[in-house]
DNA sequence: ATCGTGACGAACG
DNA sequence: CCGTTCGCCACGA
C-alpha cells in the first residue's frame, strides 16, 4: 500500500478508491479529509502522477473540481472522465456534475 | 534546504 | 460568466 516514497499520494489513492459508484468527491474534499484543507492542489497532482497501471484500478474519474467542474476540461482525459461518470448514472448540469445529487458526504439529498 | 510544477481554489475586476 | 492573480501543498531534482 506504500511502495515508493510518497505517503501522501498513497493516502489520496486509498481515499479515492472508496468513493462509491455514482458519486463524486472534490479535490478539496479529499484534501480536507486527509487533514489539509488547503491541499487540493496536491491532490490533483497526486492523480496527475497516477501511473497507468494504477489508474486502471482506481475510480479517478470520480474526483472533480469545486462545484462539480471537470478540471481536465475538453482534453481527451476530460471527455473520458465525463463518459465514465455518465456511464454510472451521474448527472450533469450546465457542464458540471450535479453535486447535490452525486456529491459525497456533505450536501443533503436533492432527489 | 531551495526551486519549479500543477487533474486546485478563493478573491478580484 | 470569464480571465487573472495569489496562496497553498507535496514531490522530485
Amino acid at each position: 500500500m506504500t511502495p515508493p516514497g510518497a505517503p501522501f499520494f498513497e493516502s489520496v489513492y486509498a481515499l479515492v478508491r472508496e468513493i462509491p459508484r455514482g458519486r463524486v468527491a472534490t479535490y478539496g474534499q479529499i484534501a480536507a479529509l486527509l487533514g489539509n484543507p488547503r491541499g487540493a492542489r496536491a491532490v490533483g497532482w497526486a492523480l496527475r502522477a497516477l501511473p497507468a497501471g494504477k489508474a486502471a484500478r482506481l475510480p479517478w474519474h470520480r474526483v472533480v473540481g469545486r462545484g462539480g467542474r471537470i478540471s481536465l476540461g475538453e482534453r481527451p482525459a476530460g471527455l473520458e472522465q465525463r463518459r465514465r461518470l455518465r456511464a454510472e448514472g451521474v448527472r450533469f448540469s450546465a457542464g458540471r456534475v450535479d453535486l447535490a445529487r452525486h456529491g459525497l458526504w456533505p450536501r443533503r439529498a436533492a432527489r
